[in-house]
RNA sequence: GCACCUAUAGCUCAGCUGGAUAGAGCAACGGACUUCUAAUCCGUGUGCCAGAGGUUCGACUCCUCUUAGGUGCACCA
């Protein structure tokens, strides 16, 4: 495809001298509307060098580029000078590379070679998975998909928390009052009613905490008995969690959890001592990371047993051995800042340069309207709920409006699940929200829905206007303002991806998918497709495939599915 | 107490790494389906961009301070 604001540096290049291409590059915007142009180059960086008023030079650049074969007028608006693309050359460029791209419209070769793991969604193993989990899991998905289409070698690993202290408490309080079959039936609610209960207990009996370490510790140390519990409670889990997993379309190259890690500490802390980095505090050992403003990094608890400092550590180090990343990225909530500065740090002071590489990609809290939430205290929504609500609801709407409809389950599917993982990526990862049943379940504006229904619309068109893509078209007839601006949104998309691969921000691409969906719809509602006029629509009908086309490819880096009919 | 994050329209949020009049959706009101899917489209308003300084030709954007909210600060993860 045509880089037109790379003509535009070229362009300014050859007139200005006192500043370097990556300046010039640096220094082009895009105008507050189009009317204005397609890319602006402010000329107040020049004034000083110059010695003339800004609009002056404006001016004057300006009307050196009034013959050029990429923009159709250049001109200058007081201080900027202002590009207008050749209308004919973009539609010309983003029509061919979309039709030539299909599916890989917006795909790059650039990550080639490179390994990427994403680890994301990491849920404690004998917990529900509910609401809290949403982010990592959805975020995760998404930038996993979005290496990949930038042609990385990607991982997705779920990092499970399959261990700990924890893991005492289930196998204490399984032995106690647990029930095999009770707990087949209906393994994570069982297993949390335990684990309720033996917390509860705890808390007039502390006997009972000395005993879940005891059995964390026989875990550990490779008891059969404790071992074969919790081999089957993980078991178990996993199947309650791939249930989840399997509705949002999630699957993954590893499960090696904090378990898999845990004979490979024993190395790493030798390691760790070698280099002299580990120092004994109160009977611990810890890294102390005073003088880089943290608190110490604990290593090894007094009693000799490990903490998840030490298998995050062990876990990255393993990970470059085994894979050789090139990126090694976490989706994990902000609450966890610190941990993750501190344990690269760690890293770093252990010679590691490749600590680097190592990206912790937070994201912000999930709450309740009574507050935060909490699985004990009862405050807790469960995924799969969300989930199953947002299809339910969706199955309504298509009964409503269109009950003919075929393979109405599995649309509904699609588009409740679309929803949720679209609102959940429509924002930026840092912020808060609060979980509101009336805000998940609006199909209105800016949703999911919205960009699925403007795609099922395009194919309905392709259909009943008999497209055939191998059709000749004349780009000339492509020249309303409506049919030129969703041309101009599909000709940024390629750039909206990478950004969106630099920034670790799936949002960037849906907002821009509701862009290019509002435009269309524009162009749907004023432009006549299916018409008498065969070039015409032949000509039309080639925009909306490329416009369904790129809508469907954005949607996918979401790691949502796109219905052909709605 | 210290550190990090957040603050933009009634609500939920964008704002292209400092530029031209600060924009969307929702909500409200009014319009458009004998015509390609009305989960759509078109109109109508609203802003001390938390506050105060500073840097700059230019600040919602960068710096400092203040305020409010959130999160985190060694034997849980």
């Amino acid at each position: 495809m045509i880089d037109f604001k790379e003509q535009v540096v070229k362009l300014i290049e050859g007139e200005v001298d006192s500043l370097t291409r990556d300046e010039i590059n640096a220094l082009i915007e895009i105008p507050p509307s189009y009317d204005m142009g397609d890319y602006a180059f402010p000329v107040f960086r020049l004034a000083k060098t110059f010695r003339k008023a800004p609009n002056i030079i404006a001016e004057d650049l300006a009307s050196k580029f009034k013959q050029d074969e990429y923009f159709e007028k250049v001109e200058n608006a007081g201080p900027y000078v202002n590009f207008f693309i050749d209308k004919k050359k973009l539609t010309q460029t983003v029509l061919e590379e979309i039709l030539e791209e299909k599916d890989g419209f917006g795909s790059s070769t650039i990550g080639n070679g490179k390994k990427v793991i994403v680890e994301f969604s990491s849920p404690n193993i004998a917990k529900p998975f509910h609401i809290g989990h949403i982010r990592t899991t959805v975020i995760g998905n998404s930038l996993y998909k979005i290496y990949k289409f930038l042609g990385y070698d990607t991982i997705a690993i779920n990092h499970l928390g399959d261990y700990g202290t924890q893991f005492g408490m289930l196998i204490s309080a399984f032995k106690k009052w647990g029930d095999r079959e009770v707990i087949e039936e209906n393994p994570i609610k069982e297993l949390l009613k335990l684990y309720v209960r033996f917390n509860s207990e705890a808390e007039e009996d502390e006997s009972l905490r000395d005993e879940a370490r005891y059995w964390f510790k026989e875990l550990e140390d490779g008891n059969e008995e404790a071992k074969e519990l919790w081999q089957w409670i993980r078991d178990i889990s996993l199947k309650e969690f791939s249930k989840v997993y399997d509705m949002l379309g999630i699957s993954f190259d590893s499960y090696a959890g904090e378990s898999f890690y845990s004979d490979k500490m024993p190395a790493v802390i030798e390691e760790m001592e070698k280099k002299g980095i580990l120092k004994d505090s109160e009977g611990a050992s810890i890294v102390d990371l005073d003088q880089y403003g943290m608190p110490p990094a604990l290593i090894k608890k007094s009693d000799g047993s490990t903490l998840y400092t030490t298998r995050d550590i062990t876990a990255a180090i393993y990970r470059k051995n085994h894979y050789d990343f090139y990126k090694n990225i976490y989706v994990v909530a902000s609450q966890q800042n610190l941990h993750f500065k501190a344990w690269m740090k760690v890293i770093e002071l252990m010679g590691y340069d490749w600590a680097k590489d190592c990206i912790h990609v937070p994201f912000g809290m999930v709450s309740l309207e009574d507050g935060t939430l909490s699985t004990r205290k009862g405050r807790v929504v469960f995924l799969e709920d969300v989930l199953n609500t947002a299809i339910e609801n969706t199955a309504k709407i298509i009964e409503d409006r269109n009950p003919n409809l075929p393979n109405k389950e599995e649309v509904a599917k699609q588009v409740g699940i679309g929803a949720i993982i679209f609102q959940e990526l429509f924002n930026q990862r840092i912020k808060d929200y609060v979980f509101n049943w009336d805000r998940t379940l609006s199909f209105e504006g800016e949703t999911g829905p919205y960009c699925q229904y403007t795609y099922a619309r395009s194919n309905s068109l392709l259909e009943k206007g008999g497209f055939n893509i191998e059709d000749e078209y004349s780009i000339e007839l492509l020249n309303s303002e409506d049919e030129i601006n969703v041309i101009r949104l599909l000709y940024k998309f390629p750039n909206v991806v990478l950004e969106a691969c630099e920034k670790n921000e799936p949002y960037l691409i849906t907002r821009h998918i509701v862009e290019i969906a509002k435009s269309f719809n524009k162009f749907y509602s004023s432009t006549p497709i299916i018409i008498e006029d065969e070039d015409l629509k032949k000509a039309r009908l080639k925009l909306v495939y490329a416009t369904k086309t790129v809508i469907k490819n954005g949607l996918g880096l979401l790691g949502m599915e796109a219905p052909k009919k709605m």
